[in-house]
DNA sequence: ATGTCGATTTAACGGCGGCTAAATGACGAG
DNA sequence: CTCGTCATTTAGCCGCCGTTAAATCGACAT
């Protein structure tokens, strides 16, 4: 039996929340719940599904943890979305802030062949357009090197490795101030107590409150290199 | 309300039924159903809901006729995804005789933005890979002109119109002989009583069953250009 | 006029994927 | 240890879209 589509896509909801709590195994349905914006039934009844067809282990009341065939059907969707961004972006000159609703429409449809072709149009890139992973064809996904922008402390260059929010006005923002994935700046200063940070990004001064710098994860110019 | 997917798909199914058979103003629920692969209640129902919604008269036992809704939605969809089609040839080097499946899903979740930018990039095409007209932003179809091989008498040159089959292996076919839409050939002789076509093409003398030869539309230099 | 046949519609069912309301489990506070 | 709260699951509902089996309509021939 293969997955439909909704299952393909709480498969990779799943991966991507456990991507970032590296801490417990389990992801908790109601994290999934409020990704997916659906009722926590919707998603019990999901998992349990998921469950029958293999592609998950559930405690019940604690949590959810892909198995193997989850984790491939969560790869191959996670890759097809963030190479469909990279190809709207590369190849058909989309702002990289603002392809994230065509991309997930259209990842859930491309062929695989289509996919590849996408690939290769764009360059065979390592990265989607919000400085995400892209798991290879194999289904490995490559170990980000970052950190949140609000936790680094020392003052001196970066580079902006992912920026980590869907508020298209947030992404509109960032891209207004050249803040995105790859682009160098400085830390100049950052105030204390949770207080705004000072950069310096592409010959510009900018203010950056400390939530917002939340959203960025930046790294060094050799961390940037995935494997 | 708003159309589902599959409601877009019947409609646009609908007015390819009755874009063919120009003579009655009615399509038959049972054509829909041979042409979408569904059994014919799914039709009836469907056809219902349809109704419901406003996008067609239903004479019972008769058949069916779009309403001004139903055909601005048809064509709408019929747009998106001739345009696609068109995206996966002219831009991403996809053989016109292979892109309809890719076509058929991407055309449901295409952006109009996305839409537009396809266009765009492929040069506001007139026509489909297969020859089919490209109904413009307007919901406007511009009209054909042309006449099935197996019909025409005078042996003389023509154009290849529209290749008006899904099956992949006369695709393959045609696309080999290079009887695709757009080029040029000569009729050089034709057998009686539904007897094979001499064909002159590209400087190769090919023969083509009758049969075949009602698959292919054809025309004259100047129809091939559309409104 | 009626009988028959094919096309069409109705009836009844199943799976998916949402929802709300109610029950139940887990866990910390008193 | 019990109680309350919050997360989670269960129960029951709905709409969409497919199916098969049975009823019905239209049209044509006897």
């Amino acid at each position: 039996m293969t997955a439909t589509d909704s299952m393909q896509e709480y498969l990779a909801e799943a991966y991507r929340i456990a991507y970032y709590q590296a801490e417990s195994g389990y992801v908790s349905t109601s994290a999934l719940a409020e990704e997916m914006q659906v009722s926590a039934p919707a998603v019990t009844r999901m998992v349990q599904r998921l469950k029958r067809a293999g592609y998950l282990e559930h405690e019940p009341y604690r949590g959810i943890k892909l198995t193997e065939a989850g984790e491939r059907e969560a790869l191959a969707n996670i890759r097809r979305h963030r190479l469909v961004e990279r190809f709207l972006v590369d190849v058909m000159g989309f702002g990289w802030h603002e392809v994230h609703d065509d991309a997930d429409d259209l990842g859930m449809v491309v062929s695989d062949v289509l996919v590849d072709k996408m690939d290769e149009m764009s360059g065979y890139p390592k990265r989607c357009p919000h400085g995400e992973p892209i798991p290879n064809a194999d289904g490995v996904m490559p170990r980000v090197i970052d950190y949140p922008l609000s936790d680094v402390a020392v003052e001196r260059d970066y580079l902006i490795s992912r920026v980590h929010t869907h508020d298209s006005h947030k992404l509109r923002y960032f891209s207004e101030l050249h803040l995105e994935p790859g682009a160098g700046f400085r830390l100049v200063m950052r105030a204390p107590f949770k207080g705004p940070l000072q950069l310096q990004v592409a010959g510009q001064t900018h203010f950056l409150g400390h939530e917002l710098a939340g959203d960025l994860r930046v790294c060094s110019e050799a961390e940037y290199q995935l494997v």
